[in-house]
RNA sequence: GCCCGGAUAGCUCAGUUGGUAGAGCAGAGGAUUGAAAAUCCUCGUGUCCUUGGUUCGAUUCCGAGUCCGGGCA
């Protein structure tokens, strides 16, 4: 952490999906200025609500979230519309007096606003579909060999099969005629702008179960719990709007994507419940890769059940890791 | 009670013309630059139900038993 007197604290607290991230936040807000911004690509969906375990309205009211309803789900949102959000809703909190904590789950959201993204071109959705046309019938190995021929070095770095990223990087070139190593060495070239963290002390804290089994059982009960709250109705209104597929990123959201396919008739109830709850405990794994090597990250346990003693030991926790002219 | 079918990885199942076995899903590990709750890569030893028999050798063939389906009484 850089304690370089004149920098606002900025504080991060991630975690693995039903971590209980949100929970923690609002304990905070008791005791600490902070303004929390919300670090989730699902969140910022208005009318995902159950399945993403959204904080009520409630709570919203009683502790405010920055970029939470932010989008309709019919327009994908992305890690660069979040860089660019996110430095604003910080740039205005600071100028408020008031502390900055990012909380959430979507680590590369984190990672973009640590480290900065190259300036690339955004997404041209007629690119995409051409380059998703092409590859439908020569298949992505064939992509993987047309990327090599452009940029053999980015290409070298991905596998044939990595649909997602040849499209990306293929895009990228054929909208500028500039290849992505291209960006990226621009991006870190020696007389590169600094990036928006470093005028920032950073502390961040994570919520890592110490065994995996506990964080299972928390995120089997909660999708159970959603359910019983009403999240097939949920998605059946979000099916009734002739804009929404599954093609979008919203409706691939866990837990959404697998009711949405149980409507489609693909699977019965038991197997949509079994689905759901594995795209969870994936989704937290895939949470738990990025976590593992996470640079100056303070752990945190995460507890069984909810307990007012225990999250006053969090809090606690928490408050001696700040700098203390911060408190 | 009788007849038929099944019993193999955590689950669903394939297979071995007799030489101790492999898919999908689940799970684990990893990657991650405008879709990231996305996308992609790697990882498969398990009394092949038990027990006798035949055989150099049985998870595989034969007999008996147990359990689970289905049918007939």
């Amino acid at each position: 952490m850089q304690t370089h007197p004149s920098k606002p604290l900025l504080i991060m607290l991630m975690g693995p999906t039903a971590s209980g991230k949100t929970d923690v936040a609002m304990a905070l807000s008791k005791v600490l200025p902070i303004d929390i911004i919300s670090v989730d690509s699902t969140l910022v969906y208005t009318d995902l609500n159950i399945g993403s375990a959204k904080p009520s309205p409630e709570e919203l009211t009683l502790f405010p979230h920055k970029l939470i309803d932010i989008r309709d789900p019919a327009e994908p949102y992305s890690a660069a519309n979040f860089c660019r959000d996110a430095e604003r809703e910080i740039s205005t909190i600071v100028s408020l007096g008031r502390i900055p904590i990012l909380v959430g789950g979507s680590m590369m959201y984190f990672k973009s606003l640590l480290d900065g993204l190259a300036d690339m071109p955004e997404t041209d959705p007629s690119i995409r579909q051409a380059i998703a046309h092409e590859a439908a019938i020569k298949g992505w190995p064939a992509m993987h060999e047309q990327l090599k021929a452009v940029d053999p070095e980015y290409a070298a770095q991905l596998h044939p099969n990595h649909s997602q990223r040849i499209s990306r990087a293929l895009e990228v070139f054929r909208g500028s005629g500039i290849t992505m190593t291209q960006y990226r060495n621009k991006q870190h070239a020696a007389d590169a702008k600094p990036k928006f963290l470093d005028q920032f002390t950073i502390v961040s804290f994570g919520l890592l179960p110490d065994d995996r089994i506990l964080l299972h059982d928390r995120i089997y009960r909660r999708f159970n719990n959603m359910i019983d709250k009403g999240f097939l109705d949920e998605v059946k209104q979000l099916r009734e709007r002739a804009d929404l597929n599954l093609d979008l990123p919203s409706m691939r959201a866990v837990g959404y994507r697998q009711i949405w396919q149980y409507f489609d008739g693909d699977y019965d109830y038991n197997t949509m419940i079994d689905k759901g709850v594995a795209s969870t405990r994936q989704l937290a794994k895939r949470q738990l890769t990025w976590l593992r090597e996470w640079p100056e990250l303070v752990p945190l346990p995460v507890d069984k059940v909810y307990s007012e003693d225990l999250m006053q030991k969090k809090i606690e926790l928490i408050l001696s890791f700040l700098p203390q002219r911060y408190i």
